[in-house]
DNA sequence: TTAACTAGTGAGTGAGCAATCACACATTTT
DNA sequence: AAAATGTGTGATTGCTCACTCACTAGTTAA
């Protein structure tokens, strides 16, 4: 009683709840939890992939008790789905953004959604890294290979309704964003020689210069 | 003394050593020893990934004791790493094969290299499992990254000096190559939405119809 | 006030795993 | 024959990790 008790919220309350500007809140405070868990979650699991991230480390760093992890997520394979889920979607949202954006200017959507992407991978390499492990685990995991077919469905929808490219343009366009990826992973870009110069040429693809 | 004796071998001693036709042996019998054993050590890898295969399974497969594995090879990660050469060694050669035999018969080599791979693939799916694990692994364990960046090198002087392709045509190849990676690691061709057929529609890129 | 519920935790538990050690058997060398 | 070297193993060890349990404290409802 005496030992542990000033030490949480300065001095008022936080019985805050529905504090907030517009009144409407959805979220219960469990489901809060979970989605900083998720953010917590998918730097370690980017950086170290699936099996060799520990549910600790996560627990650690989005503030909680290990114990309340596994209250919130009963195992650590569906932790890593939410995680994998958030990384996708976030990326189709980034894409869409992006080729709504440019329509508007009377670009190309073809070659922003190429530019966005680009940028996405030089900005948020996490996204990367999280994709390039999703794939690997996907062949033992169905759930997260179910994940990531939702990903590509959803790209290639996007791809085709916003440019209307034909299926070779559309394969095209996703081969070079995996080539994009697996460079990447392996720090290409920082590699001097023929081969990582030519195929880390990301630019040359979908537009001409800066802007 | 008692108990564990009689055993091993079914009556005649095993010296067998130098009792192949030619007679010409240079590989040491532990060298022997750790070519099987990364034979064993692939079908693993390649079905669980680095962290999640365990050493004792590897070592059973190949028929020797843990304890010997880690003599033959001091670490995991250095087993792993073999793993991954190989792998990326029998690609390389497997391709150049194709070239060679293709421009025998006044074939392209670059569509033979393209359909070479498409076979690789579809034969061998170890092969590229333990691709795209290496891929995931690379981040965090540098001899795989220089084992790859080594692979892809190999692969790009291969692709140019057999067909004399531009910096982008050899992109584009290496790009389609990734994408049938990640397409099989997810086992999109048992899907039936068009972004499947789409995107797993190999044949296309290089050769008209069967031979 | 009290009963029911939700958020949250400290302290385990059991299993699995990479790596080690002490030892045995086989082959080669001297 | 004896020493040295190389091939091979069973039994551990020390540690990490996913997951559990028993329990506390705050919040809501009756």
């Amino acid at each position: 009683m005496a030992t542990t008790s000033a030490k949480k919220g300065t001095a008022a309350g936080d019985r805050v709840r529905n504090a907030s500007p517009a009144g409407s809140r959805s979220l219960s405070t469990a489901e809060e939890r979970r989605e900083e868990l998720i953010s917590a979650a998918i730097p370690v699991f980017a950086e170290k992939g699936y099996h060799a991230a520990p549910t600790t480390e996560i627990a650690r760093k989005a503030g909680i008790s290990q114990a309340y992890l596994f209250r919130l997520f009963p195992t650590k394979e569906e932790l890593f789905v939410a995680a994998a889920e958030r990384s996708t979607n976030r990326m189709v949202e980034t894409l869409a953004a992006a080729a709504a954006r440019a329509e508007e200017q009377g670009m190309e959507p073809g070659d922003a959604m190429g530019l966005a992407y680009g940028d996405l991978v030089g900005s948020d390499r996490e996204l990367l890294l999280m994709q390039l492990h999703a794939q690997a685990v996907s062949p033992a995991i169905p759930a997260v290979r179910e994940a990531m077919r939702k990903c590509f469905a959803n790209l290639y929808a996007l791809g085709s309704e916003r440019t209307g490219g034909s299926a070779e343009e559309m394969k095209s366009w996703f081969a070079h964003g995996m080539l994009i990826n697996v460079m990447t992973a392996i720090n290409a870009e920082e590699v001097n020689e023929p081969w990582a110069v030519a195929l880390t040429d990301f630019e040359g693809d979908c537009f001409p210069r800066e802007s």
